[in-house]
Order: structure tokens, then sequence, then C-alpha cells
DNA sequence: GGCTTCCTACTCGGATAATTCGTGTCCGAGTTCGACAGG
DNA sequence: CCTGTCGAACTCGGACACGAATTATCCGAGTAGGAAGCC
């Protein structure tokens, strides 16, 4: 998985204690990160329209919907794609003992095995929202440090 | 996810149905793909312990196991490493608002979401065995399947 | 005919290049806020 | 004092290099089987 998924979820949670817009600098500041890559990813999360940006002078970026309505895998499919991780080739259409392309309606055991698992993934990442992962923030080191964070963003 | 994991996985379900040990270029031969890339999964798969080698004339790869006691995870696991997908790089404890070192007993609730992902993708690989897949392949398609890569392979 | 020896061919194993994807960076287009001049 | 205009600074957005991991390949070390020669 990409490197810079932590970061765009990272993002998520601390724009859920933002008041207004803001600016990717900040966000990289804050978090000790190259400020020109996060860039990048917050301009996957917009794509996405998770986030929206607002330009000129006091602009940045700012959740679209609440937070409880933004799943991880939300997040996680915006900057890394929503492409299963394992790819079908289809092998047993190839070599010299090919099954037959009619007798392949079925995706083969090895393809549907791989997505079962894939499924299992992203429904556990589907279960848990941005306003749940701020909860646990909040639960494991108490209220003060997201208001901390909404104090330091300005 | 490492392409290769495709071809490492069909390749189990075809060792059950050796009778001796299989070179890696018959099976390379079978699947149609690079041998010479496929040797190295195979090496993968030794090392693990999932398979054996046998050098000489009329040697090849064995299973070392029963199928059914060798997981689908198990031949992910050899050939892509275990390492976890996501790697915590622990942003909370770095910037201007730090976290001190002390208060970060348990994992960060991302990490936490990310492991939870992770295990049930793990359980869910770890459900299916080589034997399952053969079984799947017999339902899919007939026990003739299996029984023609037997006599395909000597 | 049986046994020993040698040899050939075949196998794996690790070390070695080419390529794609992820990582990191930069500069230009667009917009908003503030200052300034005029009425 | 109020208003319209201008300018400048700040923001995002996409286009551009670098590095590492994956993909693909090759040749050498080792071994089992078989053939030939000898007893």
């Amino acid at each position: 998985m990409s490197g810079g998924v932590e970061w765009a979820v990272h993002c998520c949670v601390v724009l859920t204690a933002a008041r207004g817009p803001v600016p990717a600098a900040r966000l990289a500041e804050l978090h000790d990160v190259s400020g020109s890559y996060l860039a990048k990813q917050l301009q996957s999360l917009a794509r996405a329209g998770l986030i929206h940006s607002v330009q000129g002078h006091a602009g940045g970026y700012a959740l679209t919907r609440d937070p409880a309505d933004i799943t991880v895998l939300d997040v996680v499919e915006a900057v890394d794609g929503a492409a299963p991780a394992f790819t079908c080739t289809e092998i047993r259409q190839r070599g010299p003992l090919a099954a037959p392309a009619e007798a392949c309606t079925l995706p083969c055991p090895v393809h549907r095995t791989m997505m079962a698992a894939d499924d299992a993934w992203r429904a556990s990442l589907r279960a848990v929202t941005i306003a749940d992962l701020a909860q646990m923030v909040t639960a494991d080191s108490g209220p003060s440090t997201l208001l901390t964070v909404r104090q330091w963003l300005g």
C-alpha cells in the first residue's frame, strides 16, 4: 500500500477539528512531512470528492461531508485507487492445457479466494469512519489533543 | 501484491496432481510463463518450507505437506513476505504538536484500523487451503482437468 | 552376467540487468484579501 | 467618510526528475541416472 495513505487519513482526522479551510502547507508542517508531496495526496482526496479546495488568500482544504459519512476505505481508495490488489491473468486459459473460454464462466478458484479476502479487507475498512477515528483519538489521549490541534490551526 | 503470487498458487495446485517431482521448466511451460522468473517464486516457496526441491536427473519440486495443511496465506506470505501492507510511521510523534512517547503505549487509531483490516484479510486467506482449491477446480470443470494435468506432467 | 567407475545431462540456486511504479519536487494559473486613490 | 479599482500575496493544480522495488534473465554448483568398461 502506498505510504501516502497514512498521511491522508491523518489529515482527514485533523480536518475534523478545523473550523475553516486549512492550507496543505499547514497540514504538512503539523505532520512534519513533505508539503509538495502531501499536496498530491490531498488532490486525490479532492478528486474523489472527500474534501474540497478553497483558493486564494485564507484558502485551503476542508471536508465536504460529515466525518461520520467518510469511511477509511473511501480515503484509501481515493489515494491508492480502487483496483483490487490481486489481478487474475487467466492462467488457466494459457499453455498447452488451456481451458476453453466457454468453460470459464466463473472466475477461477484462485481469483475467487483472493476476491473474498479483498472483500473482507474492504468491509473492515468500510466499517470505520473518520468520525470514529476522531473518537478513538479522544478516548486514547483525552479531548485536549484535538482541541490543541484546532487552536494550532488557527 | 506481487504478480508472481498467482503463479505460485497455481503451481501448488498443480503439484497436488503430480505424482513425483516436477521441474520448474515444466511448470512454466504448462502455464506459459517465464521459466526463469517462476524459478524465483518456487525458490521462495522452498525457503518457506512449503515445497522441497529434488536435484539431479528426474528432479524438481514437490509439496512437503498434505495440501490440506497448506493455506493460501502460507503461499502469499512466502512469496510476498509476511510484512503487513500498511506501515505506521508514528506521525503523531512528529511535528510541533508531537505526542510524548510515554503517551503512545497503544498503536494509534489509524494503525489499529489498518491492522484489523489486515487481520481480516489474512483470516480469509488462512481459511482456504490448497486442497480446497483443488476441490474447487474439480467442482468447476470436473475431475478430468487435474487428471489431464497429471498425465501431461508424466 | 554382475559390479564398479565415469560421464553426461539435467536440476536447482544465487548473482545480475531492464522496467515500471511510487516518491519527491518544482513552477504556473487562479483567486481572494488588503491597500490606495478618488469622489 | 464611503466606494471603486488596483495590486500583491497566497492558494491550488498539474507537469517534471529521481529512486527503489518488482520483473525478467542468465550462468555456475551440485546431483542423479545411465552407459561403458572391467572382473
